[in-house]
DNA sequence: CGCCAGGTTGTTG
DNA sequence: CAACAACATGGC
């Protein structure tokens, strides 16, 4: 019952405030403490929105250097991506991996920008959670994952994401089944959690932490900050 | 060298 | 609705 709450307690007293999601500077993440304090401004809320696009199944090193290099060649606005080509648009974000793909799904993505939200991403501020996830569902290449990133980080709706990692953690943990559906494994942190995008937004962030250094594809449970409450089904 | 990474879509039964 | 292929680069 209050496992969910508690493995968040022993994680974040563990590992501290990760600050997400990161904005990038000069080819590097920043996690300010300030993006938990503050509402995101339009041009974050971009970044975070392309950046969730281009992480799909990718690091986030390479994350990085397709930003940056959209950045550097001064295609990261709106009117710029609505310009441009999308064969060199490809080029351009190519380190992201499906290359080809994301540059078509930054299209959709843009053109939903232009024609559903009157050129003003703060239009999906004043939306009830639910719509706002709707809508970006709509979206072609936008799935559940990503339209709840964008939804929590961008905008402090809380909506918990599921991704990976989450499910490779709390499968091994006994806290989800492997084959549920995407909202049915949100739904058993929702009801379990207060809902507050601050511990949205932290708690994911801890989970890909661990995802990334400790419960890997192949595990690192002497590391482990949950060995005692993990039933290590591998 | 092989495996894996902050998924989504389209097709098929 | 579940299963599966396709999409692709870069790091370890």
């Amino acid at each position: 019952m209050e496992n969910f709450l508690s493995i968040y307690n022993i994680l974040s007293e563990y590992y501290g405030r990760q600050n997400w999601w990161p904005i990038i500077m000069n080819g590097e993440s920043i996690y300010a403490e300030e993006f938990l304090k503050r509402e995101r401004s339009v041009e974050e809320i971009f970044e975070i929105a392309i950046g969730a696009i281009l992480t799909q199944n990718t690091t986030w090193t390479n994350v990085i250097k397709a930003i940056a290099n959209l950045k550097k060649n001064r295609l990261f606005t709106v009117s710029a991506l609505n310009n441009v080509e999308q064969e060199r648009l490809a080029e351009t974000i190519r380190c992201a991996g499906y290359y080809n793909q994301k540059a078509k799904k930054i299209k959709a993505f843009i053109g939903f920008i232009d024609s559903e939200l009157n050129s003003d991403l703060m239009n999906l501020k004043s939306l009830d959670k639910l719509q706002a996830r709707k809508l970006l569902l709509g979206i072609w290449g936008v799935g559940r994952e990503t339209a709840d990133s964008i939804a929590l980080y961008g905008y402090d709706h809380p909506l918990f994401i599921i991704d990976a990692y989450t499910k490779r953690l709390f499968g091994r943990l006994g806290l989800l089944d492997k084959e549920e559906s995407y909202d049915k494994s949100q739904r058993r942190f929702t009801d379990n959690l207060p809902e507050e995008p601050l511990i949205y937004k932290e708690y994911h962030a801890l989970i890909v932490e661990m995802g990334k250094n400790v419960c890997r594809t192949k595990p690192n449970c002497e590391n482990c900050i949950l060995y005692n409450q993990c039933s290590r089904e591998l």
